[in-house]
DNA sequence: TTCGATTTCTGACAAAAGTCATTTTTACCC
DNA sequence: GGGTAAAAATGACTTTTGTCAGAAATCGAA
């Protein structure tokens, strides 16, 4: 397995150890590892126990609940720079959901005692994540309340909205969404039905507001979707 | 207005200054104000910049979003002991939701400044916050995937069992929930119409589940809302 | 390229939950 | 302690979304 440096990652600038400096980058490099996930593979499951995080270099990874009958809840996703799987480490919990490879995935692996040493040596990382962690629950604060109270074509109108700004890193063509999930994936985020999402799809497209170009999803008019959203109250 | 010092305050055990020292304490003593809220009165509404944040003393508080159609949807509740607008102070946002005392309450206003102060120069208090706030996050993407793939039914049940977990703390009857919320609020934690609560509690009741006694809700068998509810996969 | 499997799409129907109108009950204030 | 305004409860009906079955399209591997 090939190891690459912190130093030279083009990830860390998008990461939380951006400000770091060569010596904290060094000390990371010495107690991390480097791995390559296939696409579709695990990176840990919902009920198993932290042991470290993963800081993500390349590659796209879905993070979701199982409900009772099987079905996922897809929670967020994570991309080059992000980390993984430290909530659940913070907490002293068991994992709360689980991470799956949506492509080829390259990822540092860093021990939890490492990370922990990490935090408590450096107050610049400790504020830097209470800041990103505060920012993170509001989103999902607001994801509570619009599936409280907005119909599926609203939820789905801000899911597109929001799979296009989260993946427009290296979009060639900014307007077509940057990941390619399947339509079971879209339900999973809007929290509802497979077909449901497919016909909702069909509706937006006859708006002219999305162009459906086999599995990808075209971005026709962002303000129309803003719109359906009800993004401004 | 009264002034309580933090030494004194018999809700310093619940909150993030448990393990503070006699010196932090006279820090905070010396910034802070103290404040009654009346039944009803807000403490900061969503929009607004927060300067600062509150630690309650005493009293219960709701903490709610407004949908474009003017329906609330709760997000949580403060009670003693409790720090009250960090979220939205530590994210440097505006505020993400409003705040509203549920009964006379009594809390401490610590200025934003201050309050950064503490955070800097104690590691401990950051880490306990990073730890909590970790934990509340895996709680709201529970809720997320329950708001997806519960029935209305379900939800009230883990409504019900969360509103009796979280008001025990000065509970004379343990079973009765030590909290009164019209049947409104309850719809709207549950995320539905005030209605449909109405309708499945006299469901919940007719299954020997729960006993309504006014506007009180008694737990009659709370194995059977676990049941329900759903909480074993 | 072609086959086979998976995914997408469509239709018919069922179930869940929302809405509106009205009655009954409760809580609260003088 | 009675009157009143607010909240809870109930009923009828509508809308939204889910489910199941089956057809069409797409994708990926040989």
């Amino acid at each position: 397995m090939a190891f690459y440096q912190c130093s030279e990652c083009g990830s860390r600038k998008f990461s939380f150890f951006a400000e770091s400096c060569e010596a904290e980058l060094e000390v990371i490099d010495a107690s991390k590892s480097c791995n390559n996930f296939r696409k579709g593979q695990m990176f840990f499951y919902e009920g198993s126990r932290p042991l470290g995080l993963y800081c993500i270099k390349a590659g796209k990874i879905k993070l979701f609940k199982t409900g009772h009958d099987g079905k996922e809840q897809i929670i967020s996703f994570a991309q080059s720079g992000d980390f993984l799987g430290y909530r659940s480490l913070i907490a002293e919990e068991l994992y709360h959901s689980s991470a799956m490879a949506l492509e080829d995935t390259s990822a540092c692996f860093i021990p939890k005692e490492n990370f922990f040493k990490l935090l408590s040596e450096n107050p610049d990382l400790s504020r830097s994540m209470l800041k990103s962690l505060c920012h993170d629950l509001g989103i999902a604060n607001e994801k509570i309340k619009s599936m409280a109270q907005k119909s599926v074509k609203e939820r789905l109108a801000e899911t597109l909205m929001f799979l296009q700004d989260t993946f427009k890193r290296d979009a060639k063509d900014e307007n077509l969404i940057n990941i390619t999930l399947p339509r079971e994936d879209i339900a999973n985020i809007v929290g509802t039905a497979t077909e449901t999402v497919i016909r909702m799809l069909t509706v937006l497209e006859e708006e002219k507001l999305v162009v459906l170009e086999g599995r990808k999803i075209r971005i026709q008019d962002r303000k129309g979707l803003e719109k359906i959203a009800q993004v401004y109250a």
